[in-house]
DNA sequence: TCTGGGGTCCTAGGACCC
DNA sequence: TCTGGGGTCCTAGGACCC
């Protein structure tokens, strides 16, 4: 019995935006410190002294300026590529521990430690928050259970917890702590569910839990379903070590200002068309679907409000830059309306194969297509040794009015990772 | 004045076929 | 007069995640 059950952890960055900001700052270490999205537009990463001051997770950063002069909380904007490196050097020391593991998200990876024997999963769990510190600088939580949403709810309170660590499989109190879980804090549960739930008189895990599996069925899906019996213990969603390559890749920003031209447009979808081109040749994929949408902003409820996106399937699946670039300018044509203050735009691949396939594609003239696909390998190299857009194309602009804004930038560059200092927080 | 971006999976309903 | 039913496949949109 010792070693036959699942035994999962579900390690999880504390606050990990913020934690690789302190890495470069350690003055900021203890203060109230968020991070800001893309367009400083709202708070996606608290520290526990900002989260006190009553700063909530999503908000508006305008909604939060006055708490954050009165308080001086230090600001970040994101910088994705400093903790993309990062939440590398976690995983990489994460594998040690357990060499079966499914990286979950940025900050988060499931461990498979069914080879550990009870007694001692506590132990090793404190041995790797400490080791996670020590090898990158970044705290960590750690929930230990049978399946992946008692883990999920077991970090939940881990959180909370001095010990960073709580363990759910030699716990006498299963119940207790899910009764201290309310619903919508539960893996799987969103807004929706959570009306559903408390409508029915369900109000924390511990609830859904005791829940007829009958009613659970009928009233909800499988999402649903499968949600509960992992509250039961009973394993549905399985740890799964193996990395998919993505199966659509979307790149859309919103614009510092609004834009109203049409030319304005055709720079921003041309910039984010390259960029998701050279993520998917990166990946060594193809796309055969590209959708572009554009959108005027949804919260000023008063004035025209309009949305669109269009889509086209191309006959072979291709990563051309340049014949990519000219069919989703051609799609943003047909969508674009004058009068309009546009918020946002965006394109979408979808229908993602490996390159190989491609290859093999009769259709396709081989001698002119592997010119391009040379002419694209040489644009990736420059970009990545000199930067990016070092090379770009002259549809993508120079002016750029529509940028979007980073007033917070911390400016690490990355290039210089392999200069990081470690940092020991205690 | 100012409200992120990038994913996955599920499902209802339409189109089509026999 | 009486106007089927069942199956598959595809897609757009929704719900959820971090």
């Amino acid at each position: 019995m010792l070693y036959s059950k699942n035994k999962i952890a579900l390690v999880d960055c504390n606050s990990f935006y913020v934690s690789c900001e302190r890495l470069f700052n350690p003055s900021i270490i203890k203060k109230p410190v968020v991070v800001l999205s893309s367009n400083d537009g709202c708070v996606i990463s608290r520290s526990v002294e900002a989260k006190a001051l009553g700063i909530k997770m999503g908000e508006p950063y305008f909604k939060v300026k006055k708490i954050v002069k009165q308080n001086d909380v230090r600001t970040f904007s994101t910088n994705f590529a400093l903790y993309g490196d990062i939440s590398r050097r976690v995983m990489k020391t994460l594998k040690y521990f357990a060499p079966e593991m499914e990286i979950y998200s940025i900050d988060e990876a499931f461990l498979n430690l069914s080879s550990i024997k009870n007694e001692n999963l506590l132990k090793h769990s404190y041995k790797i928050r400490e080791t996670v510190l020590k090898w990158t600088g970044i705290p960590t939580s750690i929930g230990i259970a049978t399946t992946k949403t008692l883990s999920k709810a077991a970090n939940y309170i881990a959180k909370k917890e001095k010990s960073g660590v709580v363990d759910l499989i030699n716990s006498k109190q299963v119940d207790k702590i899910l009764s201290n879980i309310k619903i919508n804090d539960i893996w799987g549960v969103g807004r929706q569910l959570t009306k559903f739930y408390i409508k029915n008189g369900i109000n924390t895990a511990y609830d859904l839990k005791y829940m007829h599996n009958g009613w659970i069925k009928k009233n909800t899906n499988v999402f649903g379903s499968r949600t509960a019996m992992e509250l039961k213990g009973i394993p549905c969603v399985s740890l799964d070590p193996h990395q998919e390559k993505r199966k659509s890749c979307c790149v859309s920003r919103s614009f510092g200002k609004k834009v109203t031209k049409l030319e304005d447009l055709n720079e921003a979808i041309t910039t984010h068309c390259l960029n998701a081109a050279e993520k998917i040749r990166l990946d060594k994929q193809t796309v055969k679907k590209i959708t572009i949408f554009i959108r005027t902003s949804p919260f000023q409820n008063n004035k025209s409000y309009y949305s669109n996106s269009k889509s086209i399937e191309l006959p072979i699946g291709t990563n051309d830059s340049i014949m990519l670039v000219k069919k989703a300018l051609t799609l943003l044509e047909s969508i674009y309306r004058k009068g309009y203050r546009y918020q946002k735009t965006g394109i979408i691949f979808s229908d993602l194969k490996d390159i190989d396939i491609y290859k093999k594609n009769l259709f396709s003239e081989i001698n002119n297509e592997e010119k391009r696909m040379k002419l694209m390998e040489a644009i990736d190299y420059t970009n990545i040794k000199y930067g990016r857009h070092s090379l770009s194309i002259a549809q993508a602009g120079f002016g750029k009015k529509w940028k979007t804004k980073r007033q917070h930038s911390s400016k690490i560059d990355t290039a210089c990772l392999d200069f990081l200092p470690t940092v020991r927080i205690t």
